[in-house]
DNA sequence: CTCATTTCTTACCATAGGTCAAGTGTGTGG
DNA sequence: CCACACACTTGACCTATGGTAAGAAATGAG
């Protein structure tokens, strides 16, 4: 098989083989080169992405046209705006790929038709996003309480490989400070 | 009834007469007094609570011995630790009564048990985790790029309800600030 | 190989918010 | 109805990080 999408599926619930080959035609495979955007602001988010291969972010401009990024994901993860997703209302978001990336997507309707015939997957979403929460809040808690060196640090730690694939700047706003900052905190260590 | 939660249940999925009756005999009602635990760190979170009425927070106690306050719920929410809950380790987290509260809750085990007698509830969690970590991204993304100022009149228009019932020290730390700057927040509005 | 672009660093000053310490109310339990 | 804990405010000072601006280094397209 080319991508682990099921294996995944597999990790937290029961799929069938049957089961499988809905799963596999629900999911369209495409492709972009690095630095295409997949989302623009303005648009509804269409897909939840899965991507295969590379490496895709999400970000927003601000009044002052700064740029802040929610996401950065890398190989075997999913990506999406999910508040426009799902409620199919416009975006304020961008994701743009900083890599040539290989992806799976399925739509939304797709998903909800998908969902019907595979009820299994309404747990490994539900799985999927009960961690997603998990994560955001510890993040939340670290930005809010957590040295900006301190959470360099345990980034460089826990996601070295976002370090070797990804410019600086996008970590440094991944992170919530200005690149200089980031930059500083560099040098001293 | 004396509790919404099944009305809660069916705004997102559908659920029979049946599971009615199966879902209200897995939630223990319960009740505690203001000022109470109700969860402490060292301790596996063993619940999910829905509260029915009153108002539960969660925070945790740094190696300073600061409070930080991850979640302030009142009447129909859901509190838990769901990191702890979830993977059944021990938690870091105190969840306390701010106010005399009634609530309902379910152990990891029932809830799982449930999950196979009405599956229903996995879309239903499903969308509840989903429109949750849409939430703590857009929290994270407001503690990382908006001003205390702006975040302190946000939530002055959006959770009103919290600080007619709340005490300031907690807000504060819920935004992300100390007590001394909220302070001088309020006073310049 | 070279030039243009992108990425990263550095230095300077500005500022939001934190820390510490000392207040002033005010609600409630004895 | 008093006292004491709790909630909140204020002021003086400090520090982490931001803003701006410039230039160095790395990368990549032709």
């Amino acid at each position: 098989m080319d991508n682990k999408l099921i294996y995944y599926f597999r990790k937290w619930t029961d799929i069938s083989e049957e089961a499988e080959g809905i799963i596999l035609s629900a999911f369209e495979p495409a492709s972009v080169k690095k630095k295409k955007d997949l989302l623009e602001p303005g648009e509804v988010c269409q897909y939840l992405y899965f991507i295969v291969k590379g490496c895709l972010r999400s970000y927003y401009v601000d009044d002052k046209g700064l740029e802040h990024i929610y996401q950065i994901r890398l190989d075997n993860s999913w990506i999406s705006d999910l508040g426009s997703f799902f409620s199919q209302k416009p975006s304020k978001y961008y994701i743009e790929s900083l890599e040539d990336t290989e992806y799976l997507r399925i739509s939304h309707d797709r998903l909800e038709q998908l969902y019907a015939e595979v009820p299994q997957l309404e747990r490994y979403f539900r799985i999927l996003f009960q961690k997603a929460y998990v994560n955001a809040l510890a993040r939340l808690n670290d930005t809010m309480w957590v040295s900006a060196v301190d959470r360099y640090n345990q980034m460089l730690k826990e996601q070295s490989d976002i370090f070797q694939r990804v410019p600086l700047v996008y970590i440094a706003s991944y992170l919530g400070i200005t690149p200089e900052s980031l930059s500083r905190i560099r040098r001293k260590s």
